[in-house]
DNA sequence: TAGATTGTTAATCGATTAACAATC
DNA sequence: TAGATTGTTAATCGATTAACAATC
């Protein structure tokens, strides 16, 4: 059932996987699946799967399993898909200018509402019919707008600023790029993508894997 | 030690994490730390922190604790950032480009070699230094030149292909930004970069802490 | 030396997996 | 009904935390 207990922040970033698979099954036509098949398809135990599932629901069926349709809708929900948060991107770089043209915000429940930088020659200019408008703005923006969460994409030595000037705006979600883990004494959700130290993992398994010294 | 056994995925995720932590010590010209001022620093036991190091060596001295630089560089060094991973970049839209003009490959042991597109209006185009070829030319590109890397930033549908392609010309590392999981027959380290699915979760985690339903 | 702090072993906690009764 | 597969409890495994002897 719903409210229990606390779902472990583990089970929560494994539902955007399990969304993904029922959308291929999807696809493919495929109406109903058994933890059994999913499992095999995810390479994860078919224990796993039921147990995260349980967190949130009996979304199953004994006997027949899951209907994907259903369960696809279920997490979706549950995902918060059917959203509307309204966003903001902070910093027009190569990186905020990137994200402002990705594409799949509307799907996860995000809605591109504004761009900010203080690039004289990037203000005016128009991403996805969204003027960038200077960092000097933002205040007054926030007070004609709701925003819900900001895209950080900002330079290093200016994100511990900008971070506690948007959440001293009363925004209340962070989607962070800065290789920075920010401390904000508001209560925001922040979600890190520290780019560097995926790579950086990256580059750890790559020696551990192929340990036969390359030559530099 | 060394190679005792095999240092679980949890340990070296946070690897980058006191990488960035000792990186902020030395710029306050701190030259020693003890796992338990490092712990209040960043909100983890100091006992995770002793174990996590002891996973590679005893690079601390008891009475005293760790010396800032030299774990520091330890560090660095257990993260290859030493190597020169040579690196490509696939796909060359709105992220690959932003990827490319990332400055900080070089510091995290990688440097940028080629970057491939199918676009014809792309082909030409030069990304800090390097010109963007088309994907046809890249069997012929890993003849000539040592290619350890590849950034995947492509569209969805041509994600499966293309890393399949790589895998099989012999590139060992995978950066892969599609919203995709990759299941490649060939001996291969693949780090992904789920952005989509990190927003979800961010999603989640608003819903969660706001339970008193927005109005959508 | 005495105090501090490590490296490491032992205890605890949480997450994953296995098992199975319930039930479609 | 018999077979299949869930939901859920119990067992296992691994990761985190605590404790402390070793030692700088």
């Amino acid at each position: 059932m719903n409210s229990k207990k606390k779902v472990s922040i583990a089970v929560v970033r494994r539902l955007p996987r399990y969304y993904r698979y029922l959308s291929d099954l999807l696809e493919l036509d495929i109406t109903r699946i058994s933890s059994k098949e999913l499992s095999a398809r995810m390479g994860i135990t078919a224990s796993q799967i039921r147990q995260d599932l349980n967190c949130f629901g009996g979304f199953g069926q004994q006997g027949y399993g899951y209907n994907v349709e259903s369960l696809f809708n279920e997490i979706g929900n549950i995902l918060g898909l059917n959203n509307k948060f309204q966003m903001i991107i902070i910093g027009a770089g190569h990186m905020g200018q990137a994200l402002a043209n990705y594409s799949n915000f509307e799907k996860r429940g995000y809605k591109l509402v504004g761009i900010f930088d203080v690039d004289p020659g990037l203000i005016g200019k128009k991403i996805k019919n969204i003027e960038i408008e200077h960092y000097d703005k933002l205040e007054e923006f926030v007070k004609h707008h709701r925003v819900d969460v900001a895209i950080l994409s900002v330079p290093y030595d200016r994100t511990r600023m900008v971070a506690d000037k948007v959440a001293s705006l009363g925004i209340k979600g962070l989607w962070n790029f800065s290789p920075m883990d920010l401390k904000i004494p508001y209560d925001v959700v922040i979600e890190n993508v520290h780019l560097s130290d995926s790579l950086m993992v990256l580059g750890y398994r790559l020696n551990e894997k192929f340990k036969c010294k390359k030559n530099k």
